[in-house]
DNA sequence: TATCCTTGATAAT
DNA sequence: CCAGGCATTATCAAGGATA
């Protein structure tokens, strides 16, 4: 008896988010923008399908989205706390379906779904959890059942949006075989570049690979998983609260600088928002972090540890002030932008979980 | 020798 | 795919530091 997982995605979330309490943009191209404090400065967060067909695409700057877009074309700036309270109440209703979920992110979750009857029984459950996510909120997603969790996700993307693809056993050699190694999940444009190179497009191409090869291309982690993914294969478990290792927020500066008295307000701005976040997660953090993006585009980090944790927003704020003054010490390219990021995570002991747990 | 730390590389949205 | 010029968040890996 083998597991069965689904992936669920909802469907260019934050462009329907939109769409819900705006139905006025149903039909148009709509696209979400993360914008800067600089004129015309952005990234395209997503696009809905109507948006896609113009080729407005996230991560595309906005500028060359406005190039590519027609005069119906919405653009709309990412209100995340809205999604955010969306994703909660969509992941509420999911879990009366299913126990075991592992959120990987505002819009997606794995949901174990292994029944008595099988696959029919998953796609049963997959279509009710699809009904109410329509019915209760208005949303529709894809989702995709096989037997772990990489067929899973591949099976979501296969028939998007508003799809339920399912790969039983003896389904995954033909699913995956003609694929492009691309649309391997966690292999991206320089992974692919470096395949193509090598003369692999699809993924029975990188079967020919051995495991030693693809090692020595991308290392033991992802050469291993490239490896059994291309065979159908991925032992990963499902972890229900899966913990956040680390977490940073940057900004862009409102122009490039070396200038400390132009950078720190920004810095402190960030240590704020991030003390309070960690402060929220019940975390302390001994590693805090300094990332500078330059107007090269090179992205450059500064870090350091503490002894003990860090416990009040003025001991971040010198501790990130001196990582500034280190990096702008050996600076030469100006900052476009600057983040903070802390990780090295503890448990704030004093409210719950004893030290020692006994089996 | 094993683990931690710093830093850069990569991916997804 | 590639090039060009563009945001944010997160994870992973290599290699150096440290004990």
């Amino acid at each position: 008896m083998q597991g069965i997982v689904a992936l669920l995605d909802l469907d260019y979330f934050y462009a329907q988010c939109e769409m819900l309490r705006n139905p006025s943009l149903k039909g148009k191209p709509v696209a979400i923008v993360i914008k800067t404090v600089r004129e015309n400065s952005g990234v395209i967060a997503t696009s809905n399908y109507e948006a896609r067909k113009l080729k407005i695409r996230s991560g595309m700057p906005i500028l060359l989205a406005k190039k590519l877009s027609n005069e119906e074309t919405i653009f709309i700036e990412a209100d995340k706390p809205y999604y955010k309270e969306i994703s909660e109440k969509v992941f509420e209703i999911v879990s009366m379906f299913c126990e075991k979920i592992e959120q990987v992110s505002i819009d997606e979750a794995y949901l174990d779904l292994a029944n008595e009857k099988g696959f029919d029984g998953a796609e049963e459950k997959a279509k009710k959890i699809k009904e109410f996510l329509k019915g209760e909120l208005g949303l529709t997603c894809s989702i995709g059942i096989s037997v772990n969790k990489f067929l899973s996700k591949m099976a979501s993307d296969e028939n998007k949006p508003n799809g339920l693809t399912i790969i039983k056993q003896n389904e995954i050699d033909s699913f995956i075989s003609n694929k492009k190694s691309s649309e391997l999940p966690g292999l991206g444009p320089k992974a692919s570049k470096l395949l193509h190179e090598k003369g692999v497009e699809t993924i029975s191409d990188l079967k020919t690979l051995s495991e030693m090869e693809l090692v020595q291309l991308f290392g033991s982690a992802k050469g291993k998983q490239y490896y059994n993914f291309s065979r159908g294969i991925d032992e990963r478990e499902l972890k229900e609260n899966r913990e956040k290792k680390q977490i940073s927020r940057m900004i862009t500066l409102k122009k490039d600088t070396l200038n400390s008295e132009e950078i720190l307000p920004s810095i402190k701005f960030l240590s704020e928002i991030v003390f309070k976040e960690i402060k929220k997660m019940q975390k302390s953090f001994k590693t805090t972090s300094l990332i500078i993006i330059t107007n090269k585009f090179e992205t450059l980090t500064k870090s350091h540890t503490s002894q003990t944790i860090v416990s009040t927003l003025d001991e971040l704020n010198s501790i990130t002030e001196n990582l500034l003054k280190e990096f702008l010490s050996e600076a030469i390219t100006p900052v476009r932008r600057i983040g903070v990021r802390v990780s090295s995570f503890e448990e704030n002991y004093g409210y719950q979980k004893k030290l020692f747990d006994f089996k």
